[in-house]
DNA sequence: CGGTGCCTTGATTTTCATCAACACCTGTGG
DNA sequence: CCACAGGTGTTGATGAAAATCAAGGCACCG
Protein backbone atom coordinates (compact mmCIF):
# COMPACT_ATOMS: atom_id res chain seq x y z
CA UNK A 1 0.00 0.00 0.00
CA UNK A 2 1.23 3.64 -0.94
CA UNK A 3 1.30 6.43 1.53
CA UNK A 4 -1.77 8.17 0.72
CA UNK A 5 -4.60 10.73 2.11
CA UNK A 6 -7.79 9.09 1.30
CA UNK A 7 -10.43 11.05 -0.30
CA UNK A 8 -13.92 11.14 0.39
CA UNK A 9 -15.70 8.04 -0.54
CA UNK A 10 -16.91 8.23 -4.23
CA UNK A 11 -16.54 12.27 -4.53
CA UNK A 12 -14.82 13.16 -7.33
CA UNK A 13 -12.42 15.64 -5.49
CA UNK A 14 -8.53 16.56 -5.72
CA UNK A 15 -6.64 15.62 -2.67
CA UNK A 16 -6.43 19.12 -0.33
CA UNK A 17 -2.94 18.19 0.59
CA UNK A 18 -0.27 18.46 -1.70
CA UNK A 19 0.82 15.28 -3.16
CA UNK A 20 4.38 14.18 -2.90
CA UNK A 21 6.74 14.18 -5.53
CA UNK A 22 8.16 10.21 -3.89
CA UNK A 23 4.57 9.44 -5.45
CA UNK A 24 6.20 9.41 -9.42
CA UNK A 25 10.13 9.28 -8.68
CA UNK A 26 10.17 5.59 -9.10
CA UNK A 27 7.88 5.07 -12.11
CA UNK A 28 8.98 4.87 -15.71
CA UNK A 29 7.40 7.37 -17.31
CA UNK A 30 8.58 10.15 -15.07
CA UNK A 31 12.30 8.85 -14.04
CA UNK A 32 13.58 10.76 -15.95
CA UNK A 33 12.35 14.05 -14.71
CA UNK A 34 13.80 16.51 -12.05
CA UNK A 35 12.33 16.75 -8.78
CA UNK A 36 11.09 20.26 -9.60
CA UNK A 37 9.87 19.18 -12.92
CA UNK A 38 7.44 15.96 -10.95
CA UNK A 39 6.35 18.85 -8.94
CA UNK A 40 4.70 20.66 -12.02
CA UNK A 41 3.21 17.97 -13.15
CA UNK A 42 1.89 16.95 -10.14
CA UNK A 43 -0.03 19.93 -9.80
CA UNK A 44 -1.49 19.79 -12.95
CA UNK A 45 -3.03 16.31 -11.61
CA UNK A 46 -6.38 15.42 -10.26
CA UNK A 47 -5.88 12.53 -7.86
CA UNK A 48 -8.85 10.48 -7.29
CA UNK A 49 -10.16 7.27 -5.45
CA UNK A 50 -12.06 4.79 -6.90
CA UNK A 51 -13.93 2.12 -5.12
CA UNK A 52 -13.89 -1.73 -6.68
CA UNK A 53 -16.40 -2.15 -9.16
CA UNK A 54 -16.26 1.45 -10.30
CA UNK A 55 -16.14 2.90 -13.69
CA UNK A 56 -13.12 5.04 -14.64
CA UNK A 57 -13.89 5.74 -18.25
CA UNK A 58 -16.30 3.97 -20.46
CA UNK A 59 -15.60 2.86 -24.16
CA UNK A 60 -17.04 5.38 -26.50
CA UNK A 61 -16.76 8.71 -24.57
CA UNK A 62 -14.98 11.53 -25.20
CA UNK A 63 -10.96 10.88 -24.20
CA UNK A 64 -11.15 13.59 -21.72
CA UNK A 65 -8.30 12.81 -19.20
CA UNK A 66 -5.52 10.34 -19.46
CA UNK A 67 -4.32 8.64 -16.06
CA UNK A 68 -1.73 6.72 -13.97
CA UNK A 69 -2.60 4.35 -11.70
CA UNK A 70 -1.09 4.88 -8.17
CA UNK A 71 -2.79 1.41 -6.03
CA UNK A 72 -4.59 -1.20 -7.22
CA UNK A 73 -5.44 -2.66 -10.83
CA UNK A 74 -7.17 -1.80 -13.59
CA UNK A 75 -9.35 -4.15 -15.90
CA UNK A 76 -10.35 -3.41 -19.23
CA UNK A 77 -13.09 -4.36 -21.15
CA UNK A 78 -14.61 -4.18 -24.20
CA UNK A 79 -18.28 -4.67 -25.36
CA UNK A 80 -18.96 -6.59 -28.27
CA UNK A 81 -22.29 -5.76 -30.07
CA UNK A 82 -24.42 -8.85 -29.06
CA UNK A 83 -23.85 -7.35 -25.30
CA UNK A 84 -21.16 -10.06 -24.67
CA UNK A 85 -18.21 -8.22 -22.32
CA UNK A 86 -14.65 -10.17 -22.34
CA UNK A 87 -11.86 -8.90 -20.53
CA UNK A 88 -9.33 -7.44 -22.56
CA UNK A 89 -6.16 -6.79 -20.07
CA UNK A 90 -5.09 -5.74 -16.98
CA UNK A 91 -3.38 -3.11 -16.31
CA UNK A 92 -1.09 -3.05 -12.49
CA UNK A 93 0.19 -0.08 -10.46
CA UNK A 94 2.72 2.26 -12.07
CA UNK A 95 1.22 2.54 -15.62
CA UNK A 96 -0.42 4.77 -17.72
CA UNK A 97 -3.61 4.48 -18.64
CA UNK A 98 -6.32 5.50 -21.05
CA UNK A 99 -3.76 7.47 -23.41
CA UNK A 100 -6.25 7.62 -26.11
CA UNK A 101 -4.31 10.80 -27.02
CA UNK A 102 -1.24 9.05 -27.33
CA UNK A 103 -2.66 7.48 -30.69
CA UNK A 104 -4.60 10.23 -31.98
CA UNK A 105 -7.99 8.81 -30.82
CA UNK A 106 -10.32 11.15 -29.36
CA UNK A 107 -12.66 9.08 -27.36
CA UNK A 108 -11.52 6.01 -25.09
CA UNK A 109 -11.61 2.49 -27.20
CA UNK A 110 -12.32 0.67 -23.88
CA UNK A 111 -13.96 0.66 -20.56
CA UNK A 112 -11.42 0.59 -17.32
CA UNK A 113 -13.19 -0.66 -14.05
CA UNK A 114 -11.57 -0.72 -10.72
CA UNK A 115 -10.62 -4.51 -10.37
CA UNK A 116 -9.94 -3.48 -6.54
CA UNK A 117 -9.57 -0.30 -5.06
CA UNK A 118 -8.00 1.95 -7.24
CA UNK A 119 -5.96 5.43 -6.54
CA UNK A 120 -4.94 7.28 -9.60
CA UNK A 121 -3.84 10.67 -11.31
CA UNK A 122 -5.36 12.01 -13.92
CA UNK A 123 -4.65 14.69 -16.58
CA UNK A 124 -6.72 16.37 -19.71
CA UNK A 125 -5.88 15.25 -22.52
CA UNK A 126 -4.66 18.76 -23.80
CA UNK A 127 -1.69 18.95 -21.86
CA UNK A 128 -0.54 15.37 -23.84
CA UNK A 129 0.57 17.34 -26.36
CA UNK A 130 2.75 19.75 -23.43
CA UNK A 131 3.99 16.65 -21.49
CA UNK A 132 5.70 14.65 -24.83
CA UNK A 133 6.85 18.02 -26.08
CA UNK A 134 8.67 18.54 -22.91
CA UNK A 135 9.53 15.99 -21.67
CA UNK A 136 11.11 13.47 -23.72
CA UNK A 137 11.36 10.28 -21.59
CA UNK A 138 7.59 10.94 -20.88
CA UNK A 139 6.47 10.22 -24.96
CA UNK A 140 9.11 7.54 -24.87
CA UNK A 141 7.77 5.25 -22.03
CA UNK A 142 4.20 6.02 -23.24
CA UNK A 143 5.38 4.63 -26.67
CA UNK A 144 6.68 1.79 -25.00
CA UNK A 145 3.60 1.02 -22.99
CA UNK A 146 1.25 0.68 -26.17
CA UNK A 147 4.44 -1.94 -27.61
CA UNK A 148 4.18 -3.60 -24.65
CA UNK A 149 0.05 -4.04 -25.01
CA UNK A 150 0.21 -4.60 -28.46
CA UNK A 151 2.53 -7.48 -27.48
CA UNK A 152 0.32 -8.55 -24.77
CA UNK A 153 -2.86 -8.66 -27.59
CA UNK A 154 -0.31 -10.65 -30.13
CA UNK A 155 -0.19 -13.46 -27.48
CA UNK A 156 -3.82 -13.05 -26.06
CA UNK A 157 -5.16 -13.35 -29.83
CA UNK A 158 -2.21 -16.54 -30.37
CA UNK A 159 -3.64 -18.16 -27.32
CA UNK A 160 -6.75 -17.32 -27.71
CA UNK A 161 -6.61 -19.39 -31.58
CA UNK A 162 -3.98 -22.37 -30.45
CA UNK A 163 -4.96 -23.28 -27.07
CA UNK A 164 -7.42 -25.30 -25.22
CA UNK A 165 -9.02 -23.40 -22.24
CA UNK A 166 -7.63 -25.63 -19.79
CA UNK A 167 -4.61 -24.08 -21.25
CA UNK A 168 -5.85 -20.80 -21.51
CA UNK A 169 -6.97 -20.57 -17.78
CA UNK A 170 -3.78 -21.89 -16.66
CA UNK A 171 -2.14 -18.86 -18.36
CA UNK A 172 -4.53 -16.43 -17.28
CA UNK A 173 -3.90 -17.25 -13.90
CA UNK A 174 -0.43 -17.49 -14.31
CA UNK A 175 -0.27 -13.29 -15.82
CA UNK A 176 -2.48 -12.29 -13.20
CA UNK A 177 -0.32 -13.64 -10.23
CA UNK A 178 2.81 -12.43 -11.84
CA UNK A 179 1.63 -8.98 -13.14
CA UNK A 180 -0.38 -7.97 -9.30
CA UNK A 181 1.04 -10.95 -6.99
CA UNK A 182 1.85 -11.40 -3.51
CA UNK A 183 4.42 -13.85 -2.42
CA UNK A 184 2.61 -16.21 0.26
CA UNK A 185 4.80 -18.31 2.76
CA UNK A 186 5.52 -21.77 0.79
CA UNK A 187 6.10 -20.46 -2.76
CA UNK A 188 3.05 -19.56 -3.64
CA UNK A 189 1.30 -16.31 -4.93
CA UNK A 190 -1.59 -14.88 -4.16
CA UNK A 191 -3.53 -12.75 -6.82
CA UNK A 192 -3.85 -9.56 -5.12
CA UNK A 193 -7.15 -8.43 -6.60
CA UNK A 194 -10.32 -10.15 -6.19
CA UNK A 195 -11.38 -12.11 -8.95
CA UNK A 196 -14.51 -14.11 -9.84
CA UNK A 197 -14.71 -17.23 -12.00
CA UNK A 198 -17.10 -15.51 -14.18
CA UNK A 199 -14.07 -12.86 -14.71
CA UNK A 200 -11.67 -15.69 -15.79
CA UNK A 201 -14.48 -16.86 -18.13
CA UNK A 202 -14.67 -13.52 -19.50
CA UNK A 203 -10.48 -13.41 -19.67
CA UNK A 204 -10.70 -16.47 -21.91
CA UNK A 205 -13.49 -16.64 -24.00
CA UNK A 206 -14.72 -20.04 -21.43
CA UNK A 207 -17.79 -20.16 -19.49
CA UNK A 208 -18.13 -20.13 -15.73
CA UNK A 209 -19.28 -24.06 -15.35
CA UNK A 210 -16.07 -24.89 -17.42
CA UNK A 211 -13.83 -22.19 -14.81
CA UNK A 212 -14.89 -24.23 -11.70
CA UNK A 213 -14.30 -27.39 -12.82
CA UNK A 214 -11.26 -26.58 -13.87
CA UNK A 215 -10.50 -24.69 -10.45
CA UNK A 216 -12.03 -27.75 -8.56
CA UNK A 217 -9.66 -30.18 -10.10
CA UNK A 218 -6.67 -28.11 -9.87
CA UNK A 219 -7.48 -27.12 -6.23
CA UNK A 220 -7.48 -31.27 -5.53
CA UNK A 221 -4.31 -31.59 -7.07
CA UNK A 222 -2.56 -28.99 -4.63
CA UNK A 223 -2.02 -26.40 -7.87
CA UNK A 224 -4.00 -23.62 -6.55
CA UNK A 225 -6.05 -22.65 -3.43
CA UNK A 226 -9.37 -20.07 -3.84
CA UNK A 227 -11.50 -18.85 -1.36
CA UNK A 228 -14.77 -16.91 -2.47
CA UNK A 229 -13.12 -14.23 -4.85
CA UNK A 230 -9.59 -14.59 -3.98
CA UNK A 231 -7.07 -17.26 -5.95
CA UNK A 232 -3.59 -18.08 -4.91
CA UNK A 233 -1.47 -20.30 -6.55
CA UNK A 234 0.54 -22.71 -5.00
CA UNK A 235 2.79 -24.71 -7.46
CA UNK A 236 3.50 -21.94 -9.86
CA UNK A 237 5.73 -24.52 -11.38
CA UNK A 238 3.20 -27.22 -12.30
CA UNK A 239 0.66 -24.49 -13.17
CA UNK A 240 3.09 -23.40 -15.84
CA UNK A 241 3.23 -26.65 -16.77
CA UNK A 242 -0.49 -26.89 -17.63
CA UNK A 243 -0.23 -23.53 -19.40
CA UNK A 244 2.10 -24.13 -21.82
CA UNK A 245 3.22 -28.29 -21.47
CA UNK A 246 6.59 -29.07 -22.85
CA UNK A 247 6.85 -29.59 -26.79
CA UNK A 248 7.98 -32.97 -26.37
CA UNK B 1 -1.79 -0.90 -60.35
CA UNK B 2 0.33 1.38 -59.46
CA UNK B 3 2.92 2.61 -62.81
CA UNK B 4 6.01 1.13 -61.63
CA UNK B 5 9.31 0.07 -62.69
CA UNK B 6 9.65 -3.49 -61.81
CA UNK B 7 13.19 -4.66 -60.87
CA UNK B 8 14.63 -7.51 -60.94
CA UNK B 9 12.99 -10.23 -59.93
CA UNK B 10 14.35 -11.54 -56.22
CA UNK B 11 16.89 -9.11 -56.16
CA UNK B 12 17.50 -6.42 -53.09
CA UNK B 13 18.27 -4.20 -55.68
CA UNK B 14 17.33 0.11 -55.34
CA UNK B 15 15.61 1.18 -58.69
CA UNK B 16 17.37 2.88 -60.51
CA UNK B 17 15.26 5.55 -62.44
CA UNK B 18 13.80 7.93 -59.22
CA UNK B 19 11.06 7.36 -58.25
CA UNK B 20 8.24 9.83 -58.76
CA UNK B 21 6.81 12.01 -56.02
CA UNK B 22 3.33 11.25 -56.88
CA UNK B 23 3.76 7.86 -55.38
CA UNK B 24 3.24 9.35 -52.10
CA UNK B 25 1.02 12.29 -52.44
CA UNK B 26 -1.94 10.41 -51.55
CA UNK B 27 -1.23 8.60 -48.54
CA UNK B 28 -1.88 10.01 -45.08
CA UNK B 29 1.83 10.17 -43.51
CA UNK B 30 2.68 12.20 -46.34
CA UNK B 31 -0.45 14.08 -46.85
CA UNK B 32 0.82 17.13 -45.28
CA UNK B 33 4.16 17.73 -46.58
CA UNK B 34 5.02 19.82 -49.39
CA UNK B 35 6.28 18.09 -52.92
CA UNK B 36 9.99 19.42 -51.99
CA UNK B 37 9.78 17.37 -48.59
CA UNK B 38 8.59 14.02 -49.87
CA UNK B 39 11.73 14.22 -52.68
CA UNK B 40 13.96 14.36 -49.77
CA UNK B 41 11.99 11.93 -48.47
CA UNK B 42 11.89 9.85 -51.14
CA UNK B 43 15.28 9.62 -52.02
CA UNK B 44 16.27 8.65 -48.79
CA UNK B 45 14.27 5.24 -49.24
CA UNK B 46 14.99 2.11 -50.53
CA UNK B 47 12.39 0.56 -53.16
CA UNK B 48 11.87 -3.29 -53.79
CA UNK B 49 9.76 -6.02 -54.75
CA UNK B 50 8.93 -9.42 -52.90
CA UNK B 51 7.63 -12.15 -54.80
CA UNK B 52 4.27 -13.99 -53.43
CA UNK B 53 5.11 -15.62 -50.20
CA UNK B 54 8.15 -13.78 -49.50
CA UNK B 55 9.31 -12.82 -45.83
CA UNK B 56 9.73 -8.90 -45.77
CA UNK B 57 10.50 -9.24 -42.19
CA UNK B 58 10.67 -12.11 -38.99
CA UNK B 59 9.88 -11.60 -35.48
CA UNK B 60 12.87 -11.52 -33.44
CA UNK B 61 15.46 -10.34 -35.59
CA UNK B 62 16.59 -6.41 -35.29
CA UNK B 63 14.49 -3.67 -36.61
CA UNK B 64 16.64 -2.29 -39.44
CA UNK B 65 14.32 -0.77 -41.20
CA UNK B 66 10.60 0.61 -41.74
CA UNK B 67 8.41 0.10 -44.63
CA UNK B 68 5.55 1.87 -46.79
CA UNK B 69 3.23 -0.61 -48.96
CA UNK B 70 3.03 0.47 -52.59
CA UNK B 71 1.37 -1.82 -53.12
CA UNK B 72 -0.14 -5.54 -52.87
CA UNK B 73 -0.93 -6.92 -49.02
CA UNK B 74 0.84 -8.01 -45.79
CA UNK B 75 0.10 -10.90 -44.24
CA UNK B 76 1.36 -10.39 -40.62
CA UNK B 77 2.01 -13.35 -38.78
CA UNK B 78 2.69 -14.65 -35.10
CA UNK B 79 4.74 -18.29 -34.68
CA UNK B 80 3.64 -19.51 -30.96
CA UNK B 81 6.23 -21.16 -29.06
CA UNK B 82 4.59 -24.87 -29.91
CA UNK B 83 5.29 -23.94 -33.66
CA UNK B 84 1.92 -23.29 -34.85
CA UNK B 85 1.42 -20.12 -36.61
CA UNK B 86 -1.43 -18.00 -36.99
CA UNK B 87 -2.21 -14.57 -39.09
CA UNK B 88 -2.54 -11.70 -36.59
CA UNK B 89 -3.58 -9.17 -39.70
CA UNK B 90 -3.11 -8.14 -43.07
CA UNK B 91 -1.99 -4.54 -43.80
CA UNK B 92 -3.08 -3.22 -47.10
CA UNK B 93 -1.68 -1.29 -49.48
CA UNK B 94 -0.82 2.64 -48.40
CA UNK B 95 -0.19 1.60 -44.60
CA UNK B 96 3.04 1.95 -43.02
CA UNK B 97 4.33 -1.04 -41.62
CA UNK B 98 7.34 -2.67 -39.58
CA UNK B 99 7.36 0.33 -37.15
CA UNK B 100 9.08 -1.20 -33.83
CA UNK B 101 10.93 2.22 -34.10
CA UNK B 102 7.47 3.81 -33.01
CA UNK B 103 6.96 2.20 -30.20
CA UNK B 104 10.44 1.81 -29.03
CA UNK B 105 10.98 -1.91 -29.75
CA UNK B 106 14.45 -2.60 -31.28
CA UNK B 107 12.97 -6.06 -32.70
CA UNK B 108 10.23 -6.91 -35.00
CA UNK B 109 7.45 -8.26 -32.97
CA UNK B 110 5.92 -10.34 -35.83
CA UNK B 111 6.58 -11.55 -39.36
CA UNK B 112 5.82 -9.84 -42.56
CA UNK B 113 5.32 -11.90 -45.03
CA UNK B 114 3.98 -11.02 -48.95
CA UNK B 115 0.60 -12.03 -49.21
CA UNK B 116 0.37 -11.43 -52.77
CA UNK B 117 3.69 -10.00 -54.93
CA UNK B 118 4.24 -6.82 -52.79
CA UNK B 119 6.33 -3.72 -53.75
CA UNK B 120 7.30 -1.44 -50.90
CA UNK B 121 9.54 1.49 -49.24
CA UNK B 122 11.60 1.10 -46.55
CA UNK B 123 14.08 3.43 -44.49
CA UNK B 124 16.63 2.77 -42.23
CA UNK B 125 15.14 2.95 -38.48
CA UNK B 126 17.49 5.43 -37.29
CA UNK B 127 15.79 8.19 -39.52
CA UNK B 128 12.51 7.28 -37.49
CA UNK B 129 13.36 10.02 -34.86
CA UNK B 130 14.44 12.37 -37.91
CA UNK B 131 10.95 11.71 -39.62
CA UNK B 132 8.76 12.82 -36.83
CA UNK B 133 10.69 15.54 -35.68
CA UNK B 134 10.87 16.73 -39.08
CA UNK B 135 7.53 16.21 -40.17
CA UNK B 136 4.89 16.22 -37.05
CA UNK B 137 2.09 14.84 -39.91
CA UNK B 138 4.11 11.85 -40.02
CA UNK B 139 4.60 10.88 -36.68
CA UNK B 140 0.88 12.03 -35.59
CA UNK B 141 -0.67 9.55 -38.85
CA UNK B 142 1.77 6.42 -37.93
CA UNK B 143 0.06 6.90 -33.95
CA UNK B 144 -3.21 6.86 -35.94
CA UNK B 145 -2.01 3.57 -37.56
CA UNK B 146 -0.84 2.00 -34.31
CA UNK B 147 -4.40 3.12 -32.42
CA UNK B 148 -6.15 1.45 -35.67
CA UNK B 149 -4.28 -1.98 -35.09
CA UNK B 150 -4.79 -1.71 -31.68
CA UNK B 151 -8.37 -1.82 -32.24
CA UNK B 152 -8.42 -4.51 -34.72
CA UNK B 153 -6.28 -6.70 -32.13
CA UNK B 154 -9.26 -5.55 -29.47
CA UNK B 155 -11.77 -7.18 -31.99
CA UNK B 156 -10.06 -9.91 -32.85
CA UNK B 157 -10.14 -10.98 -29.48
CA UNK B 158 -13.51 -9.96 -28.83
CA UNK B 159 -14.02 -12.03 -31.43
CA UNK B 160 -12.10 -15.22 -30.94
CA UNK B 161 -13.79 -15.26 -27.26
CA UNK B 162 -17.36 -14.70 -27.84
CA UNK B 163 -18.01 -15.62 -31.65
CA UNK B 164 -18.72 -19.20 -33.04
CA UNK B 165 -15.93 -20.64 -36.28
CA UNK B 166 -18.68 -20.07 -38.42
CA UNK B 167 -19.47 -16.54 -37.22
CA UNK B 168 -15.28 -15.59 -37.13
CA UNK B 169 -15.19 -16.88 -41.18
CA UNK B 170 -17.90 -15.05 -41.94
CA UNK B 171 -16.40 -12.05 -40.45
CA UNK B 172 -12.86 -12.60 -41.48
CA UNK B 173 -14.17 -12.99 -45.07
CA UNK B 174 -15.59 -9.55 -44.96
CA UNK B 175 -12.97 -7.81 -43.19
CA UNK B 176 -10.64 -9.09 -45.80
CA UNK B 177 -13.31 -7.88 -48.71
CA UNK B 178 -13.78 -5.11 -47.02
CA UNK B 179 -10.24 -4.18 -47.04
CA UNK B 180 -8.65 -5.42 -49.89
CA UNK B 181 -11.22 -5.85 -51.95
CA UNK B 182 -12.35 -5.55 -56.07
CA UNK B 183 -16.18 -4.75 -57.11
CA UNK B 184 -17.38 -7.17 -59.77
CA UNK B 185 -20.06 -7.27 -61.53
CA UNK B 186 -23.30 -7.66 -59.73
CA UNK B 187 -22.42 -6.26 -56.67
CA UNK B 188 -19.82 -8.82 -55.42
CA UNK B 189 -16.63 -8.57 -54.39
CA UNK B 190 -13.31 -10.48 -54.55
CA UNK B 191 -10.50 -10.26 -52.60
CA UNK B 192 -7.48 -9.10 -54.00
CA UNK B 193 -4.61 -11.40 -52.94
CA UNK B 194 -4.83 -15.52 -53.40
CA UNK B 195 -6.26 -17.06 -50.41
CA UNK B 196 -6.36 -20.81 -49.12
CA UNK B 197 -8.40 -22.47 -46.71
CA UNK B 198 -5.29 -22.72 -44.62
CA UNK B 199 -5.11 -19.13 -44.27
CA UNK B 200 -8.65 -18.56 -43.03
CA UNK B 201 -8.47 -21.27 -40.94
CA UNK B 202 -4.91 -19.67 -39.24
CA UNK B 203 -6.75 -16.54 -39.37
CA UNK B 204 -9.59 -17.70 -37.64
CA UNK B 205 -8.08 -20.19 -35.16
CA UNK B 206 -9.49 -23.19 -37.01
CA UNK B 207 -9.10 -25.72 -39.47
CA UNK B 208 -8.83 -26.43 -42.98
CA UNK B 209 -11.64 -28.72 -42.82
CA UNK B 210 -14.08 -26.59 -40.93
CA UNK B 211 -13.27 -23.79 -43.51
CA UNK B 212 -13.81 -25.99 -46.26
CA UNK B 213 -17.61 -27.17 -45.31
CA UNK B 214 -18.30 -23.19 -44.70
CA UNK B 215 -17.03 -22.34 -47.93
CA UNK B 216 -18.58 -25.33 -49.85
CA UNK B 217 -22.32 -24.60 -47.83
CA UNK B 218 -21.62 -20.72 -48.64
CA UNK B 219 -21.18 -21.49 -52.17
CA UNK B 220 -24.55 -23.83 -52.49
CA UNK B 221 -26.25 -20.86 -50.96
CA UNK B 222 -24.74 -18.25 -53.30
CA UNK B 223 -23.28 -16.46 -50.64
CA UNK B 224 -19.58 -16.71 -51.62
CA UNK B 225 -17.80 -17.90 -55.65
CA UNK B 226 -14.35 -19.12 -55.27
CA UNK B 227 -11.48 -20.59 -57.52
CA UNK B 228 -8.74 -22.05 -56.29
CA UNK B 229 -6.56 -19.54 -54.06
CA UNK B 230 -9.40 -17.22 -54.68
CA UNK B 231 -12.55 -15.94 -53.40
CA UNK B 232 -15.02 -13.74 -54.19
CA UNK B 233 -18.46 -12.81 -51.84
CA UNK B 234 -21.39 -12.14 -53.86
CA UNK B 235 -23.49 -11.44 -51.49
CA UNK B 236 -22.02 -9.35 -48.76
CA UNK B 237 -25.35 -8.21 -47.40
CA UNK B 238 -26.40 -11.96 -46.19
CA UNK B 239 -22.64 -13.01 -45.49
CA UNK B 240 -22.99 -9.81 -43.20
CA UNK B 241 -25.74 -11.52 -41.21
CA UNK B 242 -24.25 -14.37 -40.87
CA UNK B 243 -20.74 -12.94 -39.61
CA UNK B 244 -22.98 -10.89 -36.87
CA UNK B 245 -26.70 -12.02 -36.35
CA UNK B 246 -29.33 -9.53 -35.55
CA UNK B 247 -29.74 -9.55 -31.98
CA UNK B 248 -32.95 -10.72 -32.26
C1' DC C 1 -32.39 -14.60 9.09
C1' DG C 2 -33.60 -13.82 4.59
C1' DG C 3 -31.59 -12.54 0.36
C1' DT C 4 -28.22 -11.96 -3.06
C1' DG C 5 -24.13 -13.04 -5.25
C1' DC C 6 -20.79 -16.57 -5.81
C1' DC C 7 -19.59 -21.27 -6.42
C1' DT C 8 -20.22 -26.48 -7.30
C1' DT C 9 -21.57 -30.66 -9.55
C1' DG C 10 -24.02 -33.71 -12.67
C1' DA C 11 -26.50 -34.78 -17.13
C1' DT C 12 -27.02 -33.65 -21.79
C1' DT C 13 -26.03 -31.65 -26.23
C1' DT C 14 -23.51 -29.06 -29.65
C1' DT C 15 -19.63 -27.75 -31.95
C1' DC C 16 -15.69 -28.58 -34.10
C1' DA C 17 -11.21 -30.95 -34.40
C1' DT C 18 -9.27 -35.11 -35.96
C1' DC C 19 -8.48 -38.92 -39.03
C1' DA C 20 -8.82 -41.05 -43.49
C1' DA C 21 -9.39 -41.25 -48.26
C1' DC C 22 -9.58 -39.12 -52.50
C1' DA C 23 -10.22 -35.63 -56.43
C1' DC C 24 -8.28 -31.80 -58.71
C1' DC C 25 -5.33 -28.17 -60.53
C1' DT C 26 -0.74 -26.49 -62.02
C1' DG C 27 3.69 -26.53 -63.17
C1' DT C 28 7.83 -29.52 -64.25
C1' DG C 29 10.77 -32.54 -66.46
C1' DG C 30 11.36 -36.34 -69.06
C1' DC D 1 2.83 -34.55 -74.94
C1' DC D 2 2.45 -37.19 -71.01
C1' DA D 3 3.48 -38.59 -66.37
C1' DC D 4 3.93 -37.17 -62.08
C1' DA D 5 4.55 -34.65 -57.84
C1' DG D 6 3.13 -31.33 -54.59
C1' DG D 7 0.08 -28.13 -53.11
C1' DT D 8 -4.85 -27.49 -52.72
C1' DG D 9 -9.62 -28.62 -51.91
C1' DT D 10 -13.60 -31.99 -50.71
C1' DT D 11 -16.31 -35.14 -47.97
C1' DG D 12 -17.62 -38.58 -44.55
C1' DA D 13 -17.07 -40.94 -40.03
C1' DT D 14 -15.74 -40.48 -35.37
C1' DG D 15 -14.63 -38.59 -30.92
C1' DA D 16 -13.27 -35.18 -27.59
C1' DA D 17 -13.81 -30.71 -25.64
C1' DA D 18 -16.52 -27.54 -23.75
C1' DA D 19 -21.11 -25.09 -23.76
C1' DT D 20 -25.60 -25.43 -22.03
C1' DC D 21 -29.16 -26.72 -18.85
C1' DA D 22 -30.62 -27.87 -14.19
C1' DA D 23 -30.44 -27.93 -9.27
C1' DG D 24 -28.65 -26.81 -5.20
C1' DG D 25 -25.11 -25.25 -1.49
C1' DC D 26 -22.50 -21.81 0.87
C1' DA D 27 -20.66 -17.36 2.28
C1' DC D 28 -21.42 -12.70 3.26
C1' DC D 29 -24.37 -8.49 4.18
C1' DG D 30 -27.94 -5.93 5.47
Amino acid sequence: MLCFDKVGAGGALKVLKRLDESLLTGLAPFRQMSRAEIRAVLDLAASRRYPEGSTVFAAGFPAERFYLLLDGTIRVLRTTPEGEQIVVLHIPAGQLFGIAPAIGATTYPGTAVAASEVIALSWPSRLWSDFTARYPGFGLQAMRTIGQRLGELHARIADLATRQVEQRVAAALMQMAAQGGRRTTGGGIEIAFPVTRQNIADMTGSTLFTVSRLLSAWEQAGLVASRRRHIAVTDPHRLMLVASPPPA
